[in-house]
DNA sequence: GGCATCGCTGCTCATATGAGCGCTGGGATG
DNA sequence: CATCCCAGCGCTCATATGAGCAGCGATGCC
């Protein structure tokens, strides 16, 4: 059409030229009005694209509607690099900035573990909070406080907040259930449990239900407890308990054999974040915050608009 | 730093969410100038990009500088597109929308041929002036008025002007001095070339100096005339006369075979158009600007950046 | 320690811009 | 052929924005 060539013209000038409309106007015999006019449909039309470039810069729009749809708190989108990966740090980068500017600050947090999360704890700057403990919501833990395994995490955590730390000393599954039982009637287990569930705020992951699972990985679970599970209808895991798409354990029996919070106590929490990263997590993210285990969402850009399709 | 992370969020909501500047400011707490400044800073480092998303979108940066350095009456920079290709269609859709445009409108337009000028006639609406005679400038040419061959191009962009066209009927190349002056003596041979030298503008195109030439497809040189061409410092042609970096003759015995009108017509011309596409014409065309053959310039971006990079 | 300087702030004021409105003219409709 | 309708126009007016300036505090230099 010949209006959208003036069109683009008219946005040259003004965009690039940096000249006011009515220099346009004058210039190409366009009242001022119109020229505004054509501007305006210019950006309707996507001929004039405005996009901010920079790592942390974040969807509001996409924002927005998840948490219309989903009934969120609060969410946080962070647009997929071109050249793939860089994802994965690019939304721990936007959970640390989360963490940092949440108000009020929380007593304690309760925190899961796993690479995404990891990253998280990495991205945080030292001083992000003050005196915040932090509890580990599920076993799977070393006790090594050094280290760079689950309970490092929440060591940096910690850490960085120049606040104490709660482990949790226990497997994620134990074999036997008298075992798991045994383990949380311990005393320190116990108490740790009791201030995990108490948590003012909740940071957690979910895993997906697939092989790469770290389950798999650490050896609790074989490959082909997963595709069993898989086949049951899980979808992936969060701290530890694989669910189906609408959120309900899958497999009782081995969720009696895991250690950790209560999966209704994420439901009831005020604050819970659910930090999510890579295509292979969109089945297990839709439940996450479909069954209202969240209420604050992090997220890449792919996953957020998988999760604003229907159904 | 900090200040650039607050930038991304002011651009963020200036520009995704349609907030004023006080909005922003009331929401970060920041005052309205504050503000202000910030998305001025976010524009100058590049954080917010602004681009004009469209297949005849232009460059008037370029333009200009290119205008100003070498001494133009005008330029024309298309952006060249991501996935490569459909360039030489962009600066041909350009070439015809210029001469559209052209004010005056001149009465004759001396032509040369080549893909490009193809490509530019195709782009011409009809009726894109009226009353127009097209001269060819140089030989090659068969005589079939309707062939897609360099004579249809002339008949093409004539006809859509509803004007006439003037065919040179002539090779491009003679094999003897004296069968060049014997067709230049000829009656309508020498007409043309009167009515080709006293054209009101030139719209013309150049070749690379290598195998891929016309004149050694159409068999007017062979692949090792053009060889020693390059050897003595050719750089590429234009209306079949082989110029060095200086826009100097190379061999004189071979362009004294040569029909067309002389390069000193191009250089004293008032409007005189060159139009090029492609990265194997660099050279060539840093000669034709440079050497003052035209006096404006219809180009693909990648080709005005190559032509304002120092020598 | 005193002082000049510089960069940043928040202001005033002029300017650029967008919302809303009444008018007009060209095309559809009876 | 008369009439209606509505898209697009140029306008008024309120608002958003940027230029330029004075004040102020930090910094570095005697």
């Amino acid at each position: 059409m010949e209006e959208e060539l003036i069109m683009v013209r008219v946005a040259e000038l003004y965009y690039d030229e940096d000249k006011t409309q009515d220099e346009i106007g004058a210039l190409l015999k366009l009242s001022r009005w119109k020229v505004g006019r054509l501007l305006t449909q210019a950006r309707e039309r996507g001929i004039v694209r405005i996009e901010i470039v920079h790592p942390r810069a974040r969807r509001l729009g996409l924002e927005r509607q998840l948490v219309e749809r989903h009934g969120l708190t609060a969410a946080v989108v962070v647009p997929s690099p071109d050249g793939d990966d860089g994802t994965l740090e690019r939304v721990a980068q936007a959970a640390a900035d989360y963490l940092t500017a949440m108000r009020p600050v929380p007593r304690t947090l309760g925190v899961s573990w796993g690479r995404t999360l990891r990253a998280v704890a990495e991205s945080l700057p030292e001083g992000w909070a003050t005196g915040v403990t932090v509890v580990q919501l599920n076993g799977g833990v070393s006790l090594n406080r050094r280290s760079g395994g689950a309970a490092g995490l929440a060591v940096t955590i910690a850490q960085r907040a120049s606040g104490h730390v709660s482990l949790l000393p226990s497997p994620a599954i134990l074999e036997r259930v008298e075992t798991k039982q045994a383990i949380e009637a311990d005393r320190t287990v116990a108490a740790v449990l009791v201030e995990a569930a108490e948590a003012q705020a909740f940071l957690f992951t979910a895993g997906p239900c697939d092989a790469t699972s770290a389950h798999v990985e650490n050896g609790y679970l074989s490959a082909s407890d997963v595709e069993e599970l898989a086949r049951r209808g899980a979808v992936g895991d969060v701290l530890g308990r694989y669910i189906d798409a609408d959120g309900n354990i899958v497999d009782p029996q081995l969720d009696a054999r895991t250690v950790g919070v209560d999966l209704g106590r994420l439901r009831a929490a005020k604050r819970s974040i659910f930090v999510t990263a890579g295509d292979a997590k969109h089945d297990i993210a839709r439940t996450v915050v479909t069954s209202g285990l969240c209420s604050v969402l992090v997220t890449d850009e792919t996953t957020a608009r998988a999760l604003l399709e229907e159904r």
